[in-house]
DNA sequence: GCCGTTTTCGGCCCGACTGTTTTCAGTCG
């Protein structure tokens, strides 16, 4: 029984409490030890084994109970003597917007309705607005919302939303005089999906920037208008949001829009033991009811006796206790970052030459790039043979004696075969700057087989780096099954770096993986995976998820200049031969 | 059900919108 299994039961008994009307304060509790326990970066049975699941911000003696009882016997006898006080299917109809608790039960007791098909069947029937409190709007409004269930994306990746953000910020500057536009929610926090985009701006005029906004090219329909706010679907279906608001708030209510709502509760939780009440119009003190507005949000932590949290961290877990310590990291920033240690030419299956690769890289200002084309065993990418890696790595040190100011580091990025075994001699990768090893294939083997598997790579002198870890595709594959702890002490060991792909539908490692990780010590690298010149700036999905892990300049092998990085990569291979 | 620079008991974030109302319940972010 593994966090998000947990995590589900607790959300179907906060579901089932609400359709109890059990109080607030109690539900809330369930979704405060959620959060937690979707975002921690280990186990909860091993949390268990080391008596610390008190520690989850959120769990207490019952939840802490519940969490035993769950990892010990897989049940929850708890669950489900509350499960069965109800009928069967009332839960999902909360996933519809506009119906909660009240109304699920409603609609469950006096139509009998189990399912969405039912509910949609009855709305049609009109059964539904014949109900106390319920009219002929409010039954269109949950078929509208019914139907756009089925249609509409759920959650789409940060990679393809925040180009798509970017292109609206940049027709709205050009058509509108919006000022300080930036995006807020999760895409400013850089989470990995992103419901829907929300940006945020000031202006003077601000019906003219609405009216530019809901004129875009790119709208294809405008869901509402008012005077200071607007809602339109962009043509991939993703749902745009944009407030205008006025300069001497800005902050707070930039500080309130990105959230995210548990950090916003703590935050207020916070403010109310100090006298002060939290709002998106400013800060008030109770006493006199004294309201204060931010124009930043230095301004709004500031006043709270905090210093200024990175959107990234912003998730309600420690960052306020850091932020009154004053002791939040400088995290990584993209200036940071020196070179690419993961691309492919066109000597596998990448589109562009080595020097184009090169003379691109340079225009991002790195001092390095390393290729690691795939190895012989990816006949489909056309994976190298030693002889052709041979080749390749003599063109490599030939170009290095034509290129200025960019150094290219021959490497592989080697498969890591079912049995464990690398797909190139020990002989070959010795001679290379950089090796990565990766696994492409036997993705179902089970946990102890496929663990094992990696281990023994990393236990391999030559391999400096393991290469998208959990091989999850966002959206279309699940992660392999692999014991993520034992991996990040055996990478600390070894001194195998670990790689964050930066791929928009990979980002591999995730961002408690990287909180983990680097809590153990293990070296982590930026790999693009870039198979042609466009790809390298993907590298800022990476950073993101990289500050979103806590991480600082110095838990990344690309933040080294060449020399430092050259030298680090052998000394570590001596070390471990 | 959680939790403590007021508290081991008594609090618990804050505001807005919508539809169906005649003063507000329900839902959302």
């Amino acid at each position: 029984m593994n966090n998000s299994h947990i995590a589900r039961v607790f959300q179907d008994i906060a579901d089932l409490l609400e359709l109890k009307g059990e109080t607030p304060f109690k539900i809330r509790a369930y979704q405060k030890a959620i959060r937690s326990i979707e975002q921690l970066p280990v186990g909860l049975d091993q949390l268990r084994q080391e008596g610390k699941l008190r520690d989850v911000p959120g769990v207490g003696e019952a939840i802490e109970k519940k969490i035993v009882e769950l990892l010990t016997t897989g049940r929850l006898k708890y669950y489900e003597e509350l499960r069965s006080e109800f009928p069967p299917g009332v839960i999902s109809l909360l996933q519809v917007p506009g119906i909660g608790p009240k109304t699920a039960m409603r609609l469950s007791t006096e139509l009998g309705i189990r399912s969405l098909e039912e509910l949609e069947g009855a709305i049609i029937d009109g059964r539904v607005e014949g109900l106390y409190r319920l009219g002929e709007k409010t039954a269109e409004n949950i078929l509208h919302h019914l139907r756009s269930m089925r249609t509409k994306e759920q959650r789409i990746p940060i990679g393809t939303a925040l180009p798509l953000a970017e292109e609206i910020m940049a027709s709205l500057r050009q058509t509108s005089p919006i000022r300080n536009l930036t995006p807020a929610g999760s895409l400013r926090r850089f989470r990995e999906t992103i419901g829907d985009i929300d940006l945020m701006g000031t202006a003077d005029d601000g019906e003219a920037v609405i009216e530019s906004f809901t004129r875009l090219p790119l709208v294809k329909e405008v869901l509402a208008r008012g005077g200071t706010k607007a809602s339109v679907v962009t043509h991939r279906g993703l749902q745009a949001d944009l407030r205008v608001v006025e300069h001497d708030d800005f902050g707070s209510l930039l500080q309130y829009f990105t959230g995210s709502k548990q950090h916003n509760i703590a935050l207020r939780e916070r403010g109310q033991r100090q006298g002060l009440k939290l709002s998106e119009y400013g800060i008030t003190t109770l006493d006199d009811g004294r309201l204060e507005r931010f124009s930043t949000e230095e301004g709004f932590y500031g006043r709270l006796g905090l210093e200024f949290i990175p959107p990234e961290l912003r998730e309600g877990q420690h960052e306020i206790e850091r932020a009154e310590e004053h002791s939040i990291p400088r995290l990584l920033e993209p200036a940071d970052v020196k070179g690419d240690l993961h691309l492919h030419s066109d000597w596998s299956d990448g589109r562009d030459s080595i020097e184009a690769m090169a003379v691109a890289a340079r225009g991002l200002g790195y001092e390095y790039i390393a290729v690691t084309d795939h190895s012989r065993g990816l006949g489909i990418a056309h994976g190298l043979n030693e002889e052709r890696l041979r080749a390749q790595t003599s063109e490599i040190r030939k170009l290095n004696e034509n290129l200025h100011g960019i150094r290219v580091l021959s490497g592989t990025e080697v498969d890591i075969r079912a049995d464990g075994s690398l797909d190139l001699p020990d002989e070959i990768l010795a001679n290379l700057d950089v090796v990565i090893a990766a696994v492409h294939s036997a993705l179902s083997q089970d946990e102890d087989r496929m663990t094992r598997r990696l281990l023994g790579a990393m236990e391999n002198p030559h391999v400096d780096i393991i290469a998208h870890p959990t091989g999850r595709l966002l959206g279309q594959r699940e992660p392999v099954a692999l014991g993520m702890e034992a991996i990040f002490r055996a990478a600390a060991r070894t001194g195998t770096a670990l790689e964050i792909n930066c791929m928009p539908d990979r980002l591999d490692l995730r961002d408690i993986h990287i909180f983990r990780a680097r809590e153990l010590g293990v070296r982590l690298a930026l790999g693009t995976d870039a198979h042609g010149t466009e790809h390298l700036s993907n590298v800022r999905f990476a950073v993101g998820m990289a500050r979103r892990g806590w991480g600082e300049a110095r838990h990344f092998l690309n933040t080294m200049p060449v020399e430092e990085l050259l030298a680090w990569l052998r000394g570590r291979g001596e070390a471990k031969a």
